[in-house]
Formats: structure tokens, sequence, C-alpha cells
DNA sequence: ACTATGGTGTAGCAATGGCTACATTGTGCA
DNA sequence: TGCACAATGTAGCCATTGCTACACCATAGT
């Protein structure tokens, strides 16, 4: 709606400032603008969380938490594993010294055991609801970093109710 | 296992070229990369997704597709989508030209409608579960760009078994 | 017809997250 | 005891995604 008219354009008449034109979808832009923010706060989160958790693994498995090990695990080069590390520690989340392992401050830890805790929820919703396991336990690397509490607990009850976990 | 002995420190005995300890963990080091690799490319693709889905509702809803409204609606700067935008037409999803409107590529659009798709069977499948439908729209904002078509798969079957939808 | 206004575009900065190449450290083994 | 080599760390590059500041265009109204 609200189409042109002159000039064989489009950008046009004005719109008016906030082009939010009928009234329907009006309502939606804060809201929308809103939920994008959250997702790109979780996106930018997501990258600590994943460390956190994979360092308490390594130290549960190893005793140790090492820098190649982290690279390795993730898929990524040393030194990038290394810098996103640092920015662990500028957080207060890991704590190191040169050439020793690494390992998490209270927060860090946890963060790792919040994160690993909705991981497993994620992954036994997905199975629950029919997802593969292979597929399952991939998607939930991702989708878990944009599971809201609110949705979280809504699986925790679904999960219960069926006599799942 | 295979903590270290001597010195006081750790980083130690050489650890065989792995970090390959024992055998439990070991076979999940090159999955769990994949995995994570799976979760950057799908971070990466993200962006895309939700600017060809916004630029698709624009056009039904306003006919048109504005910098303007794209940047207001995702919460970001004019410039920053501006940017976006850029790499949607080197990427061949969209067209524009200076000063008229934006204009999807049939890529573009194919992209455009297969979100869609996928945000509102995520949204249906969360709410299905018993996520608010607040929660659920929120988070489905992250989430979609996750889930793996395997998945998206159980999910319909899922919903369709409910008779939901 | 002109100008005010607001949409667009461009430049340049910062942080993040990749990488390769190179320097440094520490440990294990000869 | 010392050296070789792997693990770590550092430097510097690129791309992405934000931002602010500033320049430019096009339309609406006077």
């Amino acid at each position: 709606m609200r189409r042109v008219a002159s000039g064989g354009g489009l950008v046009t008449k004005k719109r008016s400032k906030s082009s939010a034109s009928a009234s329907t979808e009006l309502a939606t832009e804060p809201v929308q603008a809103d939920r994008f923010s959250k997702a790109r706060s979780a996106r930018s989160a997501s990258m600590l969380e994943d460390y956190t958790e994979l360092i308490a693994d390594l130290i549960a498995a190893n005793g140790e938490a090492r820098t190649t090990d982290i690279a390795r695990r993730l898929g990524v080069a040393h030194p990038t594993a290394s810098k996103t590390i640092a920015r662990l520690k500028r957080e207060g989340l890991a704590t190191a010294r040169p050439y020793r392992g690494i390992f998490l401050t209270e927060a860090g830890l946890a963060m790792a055991n919040s994160v690993r805790q909705r991981h497993r929820l994620v992954v036994d919703l997905l199975i629950a609801v029919g997802a593969p396991r292979e597929a399952a336990e991939a998607d939930a690397e991702g989708i878990e970093h944009y599971v809201s509490d609110a949705t979280l607990r809504a699986f925790e009850a679904f999960l219960h109710g069926r006599g799942q976990r």
C-alpha cells in the first residue's frame, strides 16, 4: 500500500516518518527490533558459553584445559582460541598464566554448568520431538544459545510430562 | 588422566599429539569440531537470512523495501543496514540502485520463503511444546538459523501428528 | 521554482573472530 | 646436560557487523 504514483520510481510519497503505513504491521516494529537485538546479544555471548563449557569438559576429562585442545575441539586455529581465551580472562570467566593451563573462575564455572544443562535439555527435547540423535546433537550446538528461560522451563515440563528423561 | 607428575606445572608429559588421552572422549573430537563449524557457518548465514526475510516482508506490506525501514526493524543504524545490503548484492540475493528501493533476486526470494516457512515451523513447535507465545517468537528469531532439515522434518511430523497447524 | 527535510550513501573507527607467519618457552629424551 | 620439538604466545592481516559524522539527493510544500 501507499505505492507511488508519479515518477517512475518508488521510495516515495514522503513516507510517513515511520514508514509504518497501514496499521497492521505497525505494532511489530519496535518489538521486532527488540527480538533481533536479543538474538544479537545471544550471538555474541554464545562464543563465551561454548568456551566455558568446553574448558569445563576438558578439565573434567583430562585434568587440564590447554589452548591447543580447545582449538582442535572447536575446529579453529590455535591463535583464534588464544584470542578468545584472552577475552574470557578479560570478562572474568577464566584465569590462565602463560604456558600453564586455563582455569575457570566461579563465574565461568557457573556459566559452564548452566550451559551444559541447557544443552542437554535442548538435545533431549529435540529427540523427544522426533529429531534424529545426530541432528539433535549438532543443531543443539547452535540452538542452545537462543533458548530463553521461559522456553527452557517449557521444555522441562514437556519432557517430564512425557515421562522422558 | 595423564596428569603430570614432575614439575609443579601441568601442560605435561609430552601429551601425545592428539592430547587424545584415554579413549572415551577421543572419538568426539573431530565430530565436535564439525558441529561447531556448522554452527559457525549458520551464524554467518543468519544475517543474510534475516535480511532477505525482512525485505520480502516489507515489499509485501509496503510495496517497497527501504534501507531506513530495514534498519529500524532490525534495530540497527542505517549505515549498518546499508553495508549488509551491499553484501546481499554481492552475494546475488538482492539488487538495488541508489535511492531506489531494494529488491530480491530469485535466489533472495527463495531464501526468504524458506526462511519464513522455517520460522513459522519453529514458532509453532515451540508453542506446541508449551513455550509462551512471546518467548516462542523471540527465541525463534535466533533458533531458526540452526535447525537442520532433518530436525525441521521432525518438527513437521510432530506438529501434524498432534493435529497442530 | 526553491528550499527544507529526511532518506541514502560514504568514510572512518572499534570490537570480534578467523587466519598465517614468526618468536618463545618448556619438556622429554638422547 | 642440552637440544629438538611441540605447545604457547604474539603480530599482523582480512572480513564482518556495529557505530557516529558528514555529504548528497529527491521529494514535499511553500
